[in-house]
DNA sequence: CGACCATTTGATATGGATCAAGCGATGTGG
DNA sequence: CCACATCGCTTGATCCATATCAAATGGTCG
């Protein structure tokens, strides 16, 4: 790990250099619509780690972001967050797990405590709440669903989310390594190469670049 | 399946027969503390199904539940639940898995469109929405982990939080059939069997019967 | 240009699935 | 009460998807 000056950044409260975007906001964004400027993170940074107090929440304005744990000998990839999405909300006190941005981004911020706080007087904020456990209790439902297909399956679903989530348009930006990829699918850099040039071979897609691809719908399923 | 009269027996509301426990409550019981008796299930009873509208909220007195989904051609066991524990809670209108009894059981109910209104007003309510999913979320996100691991592996998590959820002795009851583990832990009964054996060969635990296990503690890994 | 990193490709090993059969307990009908 | 079917579980033999080990390729940056 190439810690430039990770842990300085990583501490709270973190600078503010991003530039202000016009949030464009999905269901919950109230909280976030009147807050301050979004911070800017390079590549690779990390945003906060494992076991530190969870003294924040964050919405991804721009960029993309990735959430782990380090198991024994492995890394384990929770979740990317794209663009308008929530992240770092915890149950208990402290983050269980890292998170580090994939790319440069801009990332929002409200206090947990605030938040908390008024969760416990305003139903606006306990419903906040809810709906992003709620949003991260589906996605880990549909990791569950899909750990358990295989490794090509396992490649397209992958990829149909990108698309889904991102822009919706068949060329897609794939911002993490493979081994992102791999972690994150419960696979090996190997095998997630290998069902990517099978799905190649196969006209599924089309690789302009190893991070840039186009997919032919409808992707077949095996 | 070997179905008596469950459609009817799944429709709603069910019918009152059980015996008033003593609920005790963990956590968030108010609710179903100062609920109506519990009804009781044979064993293998459906509750409800998936696609049904969810109209009820569900907590074990006694017994063991199984929520699952039929994937494609193939049935994805999502959890089991030991007394004092809350099922059925859905983020949308309708169940979106079928539950039914493991062995014969005491089950509470409230009406969740109670619970629902409730919540918009009330912090107690919404607290207990939110606690709820928020258990459902670190189930998802352990079972995220055990998918990840060996069968080997799998197999020892499993008993082990059976054992913790149950009595805490070392002596535990398997309520359910090895094809359900297999459903749970994304394994096939042979290689749960298999994996049970080898526990056993290396003394890890012993079998009074094939239900009925004995944990060496601790449980060595691998 | 050369070092480094991400990705691909190839050869081999292996854990778990699949196919098949046997075994013990439980229940049912003759 | 016994013969037999059924069901849940175990055990064995083989196959296959993916991991592992190894090496080549390509891209980026100093």
């Amino acid at each position: 790990m190439l810690a430039r000056n990770q842990s300085a950044l990583a501490s709270l409260p973190p600078r503010k250099s991003g530039r202000l975007r016009p949030s464009n906001t999905s269901t919950p964004g109230i909280l976030f619509d009147r807050m301050s400027e979004p911070t800017s993170y390079p590549a690779n940074e990390t945003i906060f780690r494992q076991g530190e107090p969870a003294e924040y929440f964050y919405a991804v304005k721009s960029g993309c972001v990735r959430t782990f744990s380090n198991h024994n000998g492995g890394r384990r990839i929770q979740a990317f967050y794209f663009p308008n999405e929530y992240f770092g909300l915890e149950a208990g006190e402290d983050h269980s797990v890292t998170a580090e941005t994939v790319t440069a981004s801009n990332i929002g911020l409200v206090k947990r405590a605030a938040l908390v706080s008024r969760a416990a007087r305003d139903t606006v904020a306990a419903n906040l709440l809810l709906h992003v456990t709620t949003m991260e209790l589906q996605h880990a439902q549909n990791l569950n669903v899909l750990l358990l297909k295989s490794a090509h399956e396992r490649l397209v679903d992958f990829l149909r989310g990108i698309q889904r989530r991102c822009q919706g348009k068949d060329e897609i930006d794939l911002p993490m390594p493979r081994s992102d990829i791999a972690d994150y699918l419960g696979l090996t850099i190997e095998t997630v190469s290998r069902a990517l040039t099978r799905l190649k071979n196969t006209s599924t897609i089309s690789m302009l670049t190893s991070r840039r691809l186009i997919l032919r719908s409808p992707i077949v399923p095996d």
